[in-house]
RNA sequence: GCGUGAUUGGUGAAGUGGUUAACACGGCGGAUUGUGGUUCCGUUAUGCAAGGGUUCGAUCCCCUUAUCGCGCC
């Protein structure tokens, strides 16, 4: 059975959705913040832990269980839900990513077949293509598996975007053909930078290939603003039908995914919240703070005092401060812990003000909060 | 006691008679958005044991003192 998406209401000053999503491992509410484990598992973290902070969705990566332990170990372990102990429902990223940002010499290894790249392991030489992603993920047996497109960097050109776009397009028709996998849902993926036409057409273009949901991809990347962030998103989601989830790609900043959701995004993931947490850093409602800091070296408070994950319930800041300090790996544990259940409860509240309309009011006083600090 | 060798930042240490004293660690701060992240980027000794001398100029040469190491009575 494929996913289902039900949309419940739409916002009244917005166009923030409320909805679930059915999944062959439960039922959940969007908007939903999904968790990274590219390598099948959230760095530091247990399925268990991440049940008990109410997250749903698992993204988990193409590219690097392709290269480990491979797609037929996974596949022989009963799938990717056996193999990491996962009951929840799971999404697999193409690699595109990756791939691009592997890909050397982006006019010579992109190709209409595939992409040309090097391995980051060993530098052995690679090539994936549209077909290839998706047979991969199929064998991963994940609920939702990404076509695989072509991620450019923001600098790029309008008729280098024009290209991409089309040659995208191309790409989720031929992964589209090959799909093989009754269990597995399959999006496809919109680029086109922060050009109107081009977010247009691809959009149009997309569904027409009718995916099981959309994503507005091609954000985030290097040093793009978030001015043609919003623009991206605003280009793309009045294209793409109600009926089906929408998804931004790579969006994890509290303040972004707000943005996002009231423009109509039903669904975000992010490596912030689990990269900074190894760093030190943790999101609070007062901004974000760096536990590194000298300042922290004698709170004995916890992170936030009405958060209610466990590392704010048992732990203070001078305590995960010292295990930072010494790279200890409760540390970024905590701080996972803590990060992952900031933007779950975040997308909580949105629940509940787009519920009561009222979520222009929670983003004003989210933002002022979140500026003060 | 005599002889001898050392003494450079929080630490381990390079180094030179001449504008800004390597490098590493540590410290302090920042970055991080479909994870090549125990990563990346800043910054951190107005001073080379103390005092005096030689010199246009000394951390580098000389003298004295202090401290430490080594050898001999």
């Amino acid at each position: 059975m494929k996913i289902k998406y039900e949309l419940k209401k739409v916002e009244k000053e917005t166009k923030a959705r409320l909805g679930l999503l059915h999944t062959n491992h439960g039922t959940f509410e969007t908007p939903m913040f999904m968790p990274v484990g590219t390598l099948a598992t959230v760095k530091t973290l247990t399925p268990e832990e991440l049940k008990e902070m109410n997250s749903a969705v698992i993204l988990s990566n193409t590219y690097h269980l392709w290269l480990r332990p491979g797609e037929d170990i996974i596949h022989k372990a009963g799938g990717l839900h056996q193999f990491m102990n996962y009951d929840g429902p799971i999404l697999t990223d193409s690699g595109g990513f990756q791939v691009f940002s592997l890909a050397k010499n982006k006019e010579k290894d992109i190709v209409e077949e595939g992409v040309h790249f090097k391995s980051h392991l060993d530098g052995r030489s690679l090539f994936l293509t549209p077909e290839l992603s998706i047979q991969i993920q199929n064998k991963l047996d994940s609920d939702i598996a990404m076509s695989f497109d072509e991620c450019p960097p923001a600098s790029a050109t309008h008729e280098y975007l024009r290209k991409s776009v089309e040659r995208t397009i191309r790409w989720a028709k031929r992964g589209k053909e090959v799909h093989n996998n009754p269990n597995q849902s399959l999006f496809g993926i919109i680029q086109g930078g922060a050009y109107e036409d081009l977010r247009k057409f691809s959009a149009l273009e997309t569904t027409k290939l009718d995916f099981d949901g959309y994503s507005v991809g091609g954000v985030a990347n290097d040093g793009e603003s978030k001015e043609d962030m919003y623009k991206a998103i605003d280009y793309s989601i009045p294209y793409l039908p109600e009926d089906k989830p929408r998804y931004l790609m790579g969006i994890g900043d509290p303040i972004d995914i707000i943005e996002g959701v009231i423009r109509g995004i039903d669904m975000f993931d992010c490596v912030l919240p689990t990269r900074i947490a190894r760093h030190g850093n943790a999101f609070t409602r007062y901004g974000k703070i760096n536990l590194k800091n000298a300042k922290y070296k004698e709170d004995f408070h916890p992170i936030e005092s009405d958060c209610d994950c466990y590392a704010c319930k048992n732990y203070t800041k001078a305590y995960i401060r010292h295990l930072i300090t010494c790279n200890e790996s409760l540390g970024g544990r905590l701080l996972s812990i803590h990060n992952i259940r900031f933007l779950i409860r975040l997308t909580e509240e949105l629940r509940q003000s787009i519920l009561e309309d009222k979520l222009l009011d929670y983003k004003k006083d989210f933002i002022e909060k979140y500026h003060q600090g």
